[in-house]
DNA sequence: ATGGTCGTCTAACGA
């Protein structure tokens, strides 16, 4: 099985670097962030076409998230009673082929110290609640997405520059310790990977070209998945293509379930 | 360089 996560940045400018990923690399699930198209938009017939099912949760111009499937997407969540009715589209919890998959846009958080950066730590203590509670009721769970946190400063190409800047701050880091702890691994280190490995680069300044990077796109895994987990990766290829995503995709592959 | 580039509700705003 194959699990992959992206943040497209515009699902309606971004459609055929999905189509074409979706056709070379045949994941079983991939979960998608900033669509930016509101459910009544979703290009499910696209999709469709190339043998995917599609489940979202968009609104206009910001967030939406989408999962596409080749099986079925059963028990599918878009708004955690922990989380209360925030109205933001960033929540997508579904179960294919019997993995539990919660695909999370968290928030950016703009600056340290900021209205939308409490949001955003607030935000992730509900985010734990629900997961705790998606954990006791699905041993098999993977979260994947934009979790707009870099864990470690090896996930960043200046950590100095970024010393306790939005994406690399102490608060923000322990949030994710806490999802860790419930626990859940960082699947992408649980291999030996390249030096320098990054999943999100600024269209500003060039910073792809120079490889100026950060690895905020992350796939966390129960004990359960960690045991089938056969290999993790980053696709840093659809980066290079003409009006790519700033955001490259990530995936995993598991053996069959004992 | 308090800059730069994208995408969206083509005008700011969010990332």
């Amino acid at each position: 099985m194959k699990i992959a996560t992206w943040n497209v940045n515009s699902l309606r400018v971004r459609l055929p670097h999905v189509l074409a990923w979706l056709e070379r690399h045949q994941p079983d699930a991939l979960a998608l962030q900033e669509t930016k198209v509101t459910d009544p938009e979703f290009p499910v017939a696209a999709f469709d076409d190339i043998g995917y099912r599609a489940v979202f949760s968009g609104q206009r111009t910001y967030n939406g998230v989408a999962v596409l499937s080749r099986s079925p997407a059963l028990d599918c969540v878009t708004d955690p009673p922990q989380l209360a009715e925030d109205p933001q589209r960033r929540v997508l919890a579904v179960t294919v082929d019997g993995v539990r998959i919660v695909n999370l846009y968290v928030p950016n958080g703009s600056e340290v110290g900021s209205e939308k950066y409490a949001y955003k730590l607030d935000w992730l203590m509900k985010m734990r609640s629900f997961l705790e509670h998606e954990l006791s009721r699905c041993p098999s769970l993977a979260v994947v997405g934009d979790f707009n946190i870099a864990p470690e400063d090896s996930d960043v190409y200046d950590p100095e520059a970024w010393r306790e800047r939005i994406l690399c701050s102490t608060p923000e880091r322990e949030a994710l310790r806490r999802l860790s702890a419930l626990p859940l691994s960082d699947a992408f280190r649980l291999f030996e990977q390249p030096e320098a490995s990054y999943s999100w680069w600024d269209y500003r300044t060039g910073a792809f070209r120079r490889n100026q990077g950060l690895r905020i796109d992350l796939i966390l895994l129960s004990d359960a998945l960690k045991e089938r987990i056969q290999s993790c990766a980053i696709d840093t290829e659809p980066r290079r293509l003409e009006r790519p995503s700033d955001h490259a995709p990530v995936w995993a592959a598991f053996a069959a379930a004992p």
